[in-house]
RNA sequence: GGAGAGGUGGCAGAGUGGUUUAAUGCAGCCGUCUUGAAAACGGCCGUGGCGCAAGUCACCGGGAGUUCGAAUCUCCCCCUCUCCGCCA
């Protein structure tokens, strides 16, 4: 959420940043509530001002009849402050609700372009592997191995629900123990955190009411399954005041995440690169206004760490501004490259919210001295989506027979240096 | 799930309808004193909205109500603690 003052100073480049996001924000709506909202304010306030004055005296009177005579006054003054505090609610809910249509101000580096075939190509690292036989895409590979089983995920689930087993159940696992301690020793603090949260939690991370399509729920209470860690790392100072000299905060959680996906049914139907329940490592920062750009450098330097000691290809990607997300400035997508499917899987998104979540959820810090509370900057980063770095081991490292060979930095984790192909 | 007790500023803790503009203590900040510190003394010390300003309004877990006036009374909800039940 952008503050009111922020968009009444900067009505310009406000609209500006909306159009390049090629959607629409209802602006001048907002500034004409804005306006009522105020002037209805102060009318109120007045009236209370005088209410407060007159019933103090009335307590403190002595003589009954001109207490009566006050009283019937008041009564009318209240009557009044209620109709016009009628309206205000009213003018308050609809600039509340115009106000969370309005996305986040782009960073002025952020490449201007409608949608996603504006994204531009930062850097390309590492050599696409040529094989000297056809590489096969993943699902094949997990049947020559044995061990992704998607008929009985469908069966005990239903459609985009898998299991895994035995070697590859473990090398999802061996990759989550790798990024944690990756993140851990560049000095992320691991967190483990509720899986379900409440309907305002969900709120302040701007999922809903926008996203509520993309959230599975509990249906008799309330609770929401998190279809990322950001949104509990969102929540972890909500309406809260951070004491003086904590951040900048760094943060790494491994979770589950949850997406109904509703919105792209009979995409990417094969294997296990969208499923409705996946494993991530999510870092999250927190931190002082100043220090934001400086800390997304930093976080995509800690995401493509973990393509770069698996030896795998990927690439970085800058978003263009009809594509970055709704609460980010800016965002860089990591992308590894899949030979078998043929496709760059993205597999890390890092974005900088500058204080744009930190209004919607009432997080203030203090920066000590007699300065007055600020929000702070929050940034999150993917460290990164487990299928899909599964599903790139396994085609990137895969051999002629199907098997698969484990990369050097994960052969401890794993107790293997090869996934073999099974006989059938 | 049942019974009971609670929820007030950074912390502790008063306050059951009107000098509460939330007492008091601790912690914190500034100053006096001191070579320095401690002690003592004096002052400051919540968050947010509106306003050029003076100022004003709101907030005592959340919401709704009663009243001229609510931290205080009523109703609903949430959370914490203790005991019981159930369970990993």
């Amino acid at each position: 959420m952008l503050s009111l003052q922020y968009i009444r100073e900067n009505v310009e480049r406000v609209k500006r940043d909306v159009l390049l996001r090629n959607t629409t924000a209802p602006i001048d709506r907002i500034l004409q509530l804005d306006e009522d909202r105020r002037g209805l304010l102060q009318q109120v306030e007045a009236l209370r001002a005088k209410r407060n004055t007159v019933s103090k005296a009335i307590g403190q009177s002595k003589d009954a009849a001109d207490r009566e005579i006050r009283v019937a006054e008041m009564r009318l003054v209240g009557d009044e402050i209620d109709r016009l505090d009628g309206r205000l609610k009213k003018v308050e809910t609809e600039l509340q609700e115009k106000l969370y249509e309005v996305p986040n101000i782009l960073d002025p580096n952020v490449p201007k372009g409608p949608d996603e075939t504006s994204n531009r190509v930062v850097e390309v690292v590492g050599e696409l592997p040529h094989f000297p036989f056809a590489p096969r895409p993943h699902w094949e590979i997990g049947e020559i191995v044995g061990g992704l089983d998607i008929e009985r995920g469908a069966k005990m689930s239903g459609s985009r629900f898998y299991t895994l087993r035995g070697a590859l159940a473990r090398l999802q696992r061996a990759l989550i123990q790798l990024m944690l301690n990756e993140h851990g020793r560049a000095g992320f603090t691991e967190a483990y955190l509720p899986y379900m949260l409440n309907e305002a939690s969900l709120y302040a991370a701007g999922q809903l009411p926008k996203f509520r399509d993309n959230l599975y729920r509990d249906a008799e209470e309330d609770y929401f399954f998190i279809p990322t860690a950001e949104v509990a790392f969102v929540n972890l100072y909500r309406d809260e005041i951070i004491p003086a000299g904590e951040l900048p905060m760094r943060f790494v959680a491994h979770t589950p995440c949850f997406r109904r996906e509703k919105m792209s049914a009979g995409r990417d139907v094969r294997g296990i690169k969208r499923g409705h329940q996946f494993e991530k490592v999510e870092m999250f920062v927190y931190c002082e206004p100043e220090q934001s750009a400086a800390e997304l450098d930093l976080l995509v330097a800690q995401a493509r760490s973990i393509p770069a000691i698996l030896g795998l290809p990927y690439r970085l990607v800058e978003l263009c501004s009809g594509d970055v997300g709704f609460n980010a400035t800016r965002t860089f997508d990591l992308e590894i490259w899949a030979p078998g499917q043929g496709e760059w899987l993205e597999v890390s998104s890092a974005s900088n919210c500058l204080d744009f979540q930190a209004r919607r959820a009432n997080i203030r810090y203090r920066s000590g001295g007699a300065q007055p509370t600020r929000n702070p900057h929050m940034l999150n980063a993917s460290g990164l989506a487990l299928p899909r770095t599964v599903i790139a081991v396994m085609e990137n490292y895969q051999r002629e027979d199907g098997s698969i060979a484990i990369p050097e930095v994960l052969q401890a984790y794993m107790g293997m240096d090869l996934i073999p192909a099974v006989t059938r």
